[in-house]
DNA sequence: ATCGTTGTTGCAAG
DNA sequence: ACTTGCAACAACGA
């Protein structure tokens, strides 16, 4: 599921009932999704903290708590999420009891997880260990810049779609998100970034801030009536918006549909 | 039972 | 240096 308008979703619920809850202790259920910290460590370093503002890049979760930082990449199937009535999920790997309430973090597959970035506060160098642990990532994609995309894109040569979805040049954009922005944009998936005019360049930007707004207020990418997402697990998709034909194949790596008569090679 | 998956990484090859 | 493809991670459903 996560792709930045469902992490942006994560954030804003938890941002409306994190801040000041002080951690009592952190049960971990399923060591799998430690990615770089101990159950005990986790709970020794964070207990008798209060959680700040929840922030967010890209698809990354960044949950500070007044000194070190925990760090959440839900992968495939990861879902954080606070709870006052104590119910819960059937894939709950971490529980965080709070003075009110529990934070806790459900994920199936435990592809990503969580990390644990320590303490700087006199540390001028405190943002060296968040690098290390988020990779190089891109601006975010959320409200990014015409002209900053548009200087992004053009220092690139690869195929649209692999170079959209490539994390370290613009942080947030998923499978399902660059297949619609693609649709949206009338731009096939194949193309190659220098093939793109600046006016090819402006519709993608368009498509970008446009599909990103919307799916961000669903809190996920919307099968929506005019979307193509809608189709692309139909058994003999057709295009929302002319009817053709959906064609569907891999880029990328990925699994990927457009519609060959508005986004021909 | 084998295949595929909305995410990322590391390695190898072009 | 850049781009692409593949295998791996893990668990589940078709």
């Amino acid at each position: 599921m996560p792709e930045l308008p469902d992490v942006e979703g994560f954030r804003e619920r938890l941002s409306a009932t994190l801040p000041g809850r002080r951690i009592d202790s952190v049960e971990v259920r399923d060591s799998g999704v430690l990615r770089n910290a101990s159950a005990r460590a986790l709970n020794r370093v964070l207990s008798g903290r209060r959680f700040e503002e929840p922030r967010r890049h890209g698809k990354w979760l960044l949950l500070p708590a007044e000194g070190p930082t925990l760090l959440v990449h839900s992968g495939m199937t990861g879902r954080p999420y606070y709870t006052s009535a104590g119910d819960g999920d059937r894939h709950d790997r971490v529980v965080i009891t709070l003075d009110r309430g529990e934070l806790h973090y459900a994920d199936q597959r435990k592809l990503r997880g969580i990390w644990l970035v320590g303490d700087h506060e006199d540390d001028h160098e405190d943002n060296d260990d968040l690098d290390d642990m988020l990779g190089d990532q891109g601006p975010d994609a959320l409200g990014l810049d015409r002209h900053v995309f548009t200087e992004i894109l053009r220092r690139h040569r690869g195929a649209l779609k692999p170079t959209l979805m490539d994390q370290s040049v613009i942080a947030g954009l998923g499978n399902l998100l660059v297949d619609e922005i693609c649709w949206r944009a009338r731009l096939n998936p194949k193309i190659r970034i220098a093939a793109l005019d600046d006016s090819d360049i402006r519709q993608l930007h368009r498509a970008v801030t446009s599909v990103l707004r919307t799916a961000v207020r669903h809190g996920c990418v919307p099968g929506l009536r005019r979307w193509l997402t809608r189709v692309r697990d139909d058994p003999d998709p057709s295009c929302p918006r002319c009817g053709a034909r959906v064609s569907r194949g891999r880029v990328g790596g990925r699994s990927t549909v457009w519609c060959p008569r508005c986004q021909p090679g």
